[in-house]
DNA sequence: TTGTAAGCGTTATCAC
DNA sequence: GTGATAACGCTTACAA
């Protein structure tokens, strides 16, 4: 493997004068370039960016902190700020939690020693003084999953308005009883659908009943166990607004296992807008995130940290849009 | 900032001996310990692992080639990756190519530049020429999709006999006609999977029709078009074999459109047995693919490379399966 | 058991 | 334009 310098000497240079071609300085004679990009091709020579980044004390590279990737919710955000990274020069590194808070610490602790320039929080298992401490530390952005409270920058859609949207719509097409199936309040998103979702119900006079709000998660299995407990109930309700697309799925597939056909029977709502959501049948109405922009976003104010501009911190809210398919019955206006 | 030369003052030791706790070295008197240690306590300090990582010539990083996430086969290797590579106290580095070979050369010049230890390619662009001669130059293993002909260790199913067993299924229960919708040419497991549908055909005496055997790709919308390919033509076919569930559920949803029902009025197969593949109606029958497995495997192989054990090149085969659920129709024996 | 000092491969600051 | 040389923060012979 060949340095530095077995460069210089092949070129008959100094290490300096090196380095000033690798790094395209536009004070080195063309002859002098010449040689030295003669004697680079003939040792096939590849630099070793260690001692680039000790001696710069930056790694041009980014920590993502996800809970997981088998949601396409994720992997989108994830490519999102991939790409916006990629643009900058940077490269991505990923920590897969499992929402289990001593992985999350072991793979922050890069960041504290000098591995990474930087972090983006899609999910922290963190509370707002945790983060708070971590953000002052060291450049960190929080995307999707927020923490109230916490003081650090902050990317994501309006939760509470996005669920008071979604289930107005299920009010303004007949639906009364209304379920409703989300993580419960580890997420601080599901806090705030949870808010739009009461209010909604408050603003057409009816009573949330205790019955039909399920804590379950945001997998496929969660929508399960919540169907199968709605199907316990005298009476099936109206509409089921779910918290996200898998969710919804999983809710659909095991009313279907009874019989129970969406749509016709009961209208089910998901969350995000993940491919499946077109694909499924019935296709799913759900509330679509501009996940690609929310990483986008998060990856700009992560950057302007690294870089010590606009060092206040911003709270970014994207706009969500619902998106109508055939899982919502619509009532035919009279 | 503090480093170790702060600590080594605070404490009254040389950096060599704050190096040494640092290390769990076991030659150290306890009280020296004790005090580096509330040297280490008082300044807040955290090792710049840079200095290490540089000296010791070694990143305790992988580097990870993938073609997306979006799919959930890939991001459950992932995690088998990332499990593995977690206990051996390695972390990952994403590479989300989208199969360009430039975005992909650019990536694997950090493993020539050595900020990666080694390489896992789920895909690659690149010939077998040129991943023998990467290979060669540095720890890589390739898994999922391989590269006939490159000289590295592999580890993957047996396509070839997968889809032979998919499609002896389907012939199994009265199908004739079976279309094959795959990603063509450009995936050597599409190749694979090919002639295990066409060995299967000639088992049964049956002649494969060219309209019936359709490249499109392995998404969604891959699935989508294929569908409508499938039908403008006189008859629809007795059976879809598609190459990936995603492309399975594209077939299913565009038939759908059109009135056409999987399971009475025509059978669909998937492959890889990702979540959806439980949870979509009708559930898909599907050729599970260990991967979790995959990509647990492919992490040790790597890592005995880095280690410089067993050099000579392996090639693991894990075992697939079938998994039957309602979107074949079953015939009964007679 | 501890300290000294020579690296690891670069880049940056001086001189010249 | 170019060359010495001192960092960057750490680990590790070797010496003491």
């Amino acid at each position: 493997m060949s340095t530095i310098k077995d460069v210089a000497k092949l070129a008959g240079v100094s290490v300096a004068t090196v380095s000033r071609v690798l790094n395209d300085y536009d004070n080195v004679r063309p002859e002098t370039v010449k040689a030295v990009q003669k004697a680079i091709e003939e040792l096939d020579y590849q630099p070793n960016f260690l001692g680039r980044t000790l001696r710069r004390l930056e790694t041009m590279k980014i920590l993502v902190v996800v809970p997981t990737i088998s949601n396409q919710f994720y992997s989108r955000v994830l490519k999102g700020i991939q790409l916006a990274a990629q643009s900058a020069g940077y490269h991505t590194m990923l920590a897969i939690t499992n929402s289990d808070a001593d992985i999350e610490q072991e793979h922050i602790n890069m960041a504290r020693r000098k591995l990474v320039d930087g972090v983006i929080f899609l999910h922290t298992t963190m509370d707002a003084a945790a983060l708070t401490e971590f953000a002052a530390a060291c450049p960190a952005v929080s995307a999707c999953e927020l923490v109230g409270g916490a003081s650090i920058s902050t990317v994501s859609i309006d939760d509470f308005r996005a669920a008071l949207d979604g289930v107005r719509f299920l009010l303004q097409n007949g639906c009364r009883r209304i379920a409703f199936v989300s993580a419960g309040d580890l997420y601080n998103s599901s806090r705030c659908r949870r808010m739009g979702y009461e209010r909604a119900l408050a603003e057409a006079g009816i009573r949330p009943e205790e019955a039909l709000i399920l804590d379950e998660g945001f997998t496929f299995n969660a929508g399960k166990r919540a169907a199968e407990r709605l199907l316990q109930l005298d009476r099936l309700p109206d509409a089921v607004f779910a918290t996200s697309d898998s969710t919804a799925i999983g809710v659909i597939s095991a009313l279907a296992q009874h019989g129970i056909r969406v749509c016709e029977d009961i209208s089910v709502m998901g969350f995000d807008n993940n491919q499946i959501a077109e694909y499924y049948l019935p296709p799913l109405t759900t509330i679509s995130q501009p996940q690609f922009d929310i990483g986008h976003k998060a990856f700009e104010l992560l950057h302007d940290k690294i870089n010590n501009r606009s060092c206040e911190d911003q709270h970014i809210l994207l706009p969500h849009r619902l998106e109508y398919r055939s899982s919502v019955k619509i009532q035919q206006s009279t």
